[in-house]
DNA sequence: CGGTATCCATAGGGATACTG
DNA sequence: CAGTATCCCTATGGATACCG
């Protein structure tokens, strides 16, 4: 029946919710690509996306970090130093963002496409 | 230098971005599930899915037919019926899917395996 | 039935200052 | 440097009532 097909879909979404929390999010990804090129410390990390502000960067650090694609480090020294990297996992999500970019490519070309017959769309 | 190469990368994110906008949020999917299902009415749509509220089914149904992704038809009669669809474009949307639910299944059982070790982080 | 309009609560984000 | 703490503010969402 539709109600129970639609429990088994939903129940289904839960790991795609789950993948869309992880990557999510204004921040998430684009704070994993500046690690993934090499920034390894939090101004540094922090100087490398603009907007990005401190009280925010720091939860979402902790956000990946809980989720196991960077790993935290302190450094002997003073002052305090840290160190971010990415872990192995986190490059298991490079095939997902490569078809998620790939479909946003292809939408685009879809939404403007079919632009001739109607002008009023408004888009994305 | 590490500049270019992030500016590039976040250009490149961009298409990411579109197709996590299309997708994301709390609803969007459910919504096109339960309208995948063959769910066409306005009503019949909303109880299908718990706790959303009118004002917002309201709202996604916008987003998803101004991103093609359902068509909305009003049909002749009273009371007003209208009858939502899934387009050809929004099928193109599962495997994007199926590859956000695998690696999500997957992020689970890496979150929850590596209790005890750090390191050793290698998942498929 | 298929929505809008309205009011209200809340979470989350920006800016800034501050601590170890 | 690496963050917390604080204040503030707006965007979103729930609940409800109402209209064509």
């Amino acid at each position: 029946m539709k109600k129970k097909e639609h429990k088994e879909c939903t129940s289904a979404l839960l790991p795609v919710r789950d993948t869309l929390d992880v990557i999510g999010g204004k921040w998430k990804l684009l704070i994993l690509i500046s690690i993934w090129e090499g920034n390894k410390h939090f101004r540094e990390i922090e100087r490398s996306i603009p907007k990005l502000s401190t009280k925010v960067l720091s939860k979402e650090l902790k956000d990946l970090e809980a989720n196991q694609l960077i790993t935290r480090a302190v450094l002997n020294g003073f002052p305090v130093r840290t160190e971010y990297k990415p872990t192995q996992h986190s490059k298991t999500l490079k095939k997902v963002i490569l078809e998620l970019h790939n479909w946003g490519i292809n939408h685009r070309k879809q939404i403007f496409s079919d632009k001739s017959e109607k002008d009023n769309l408004s888009v994305v």
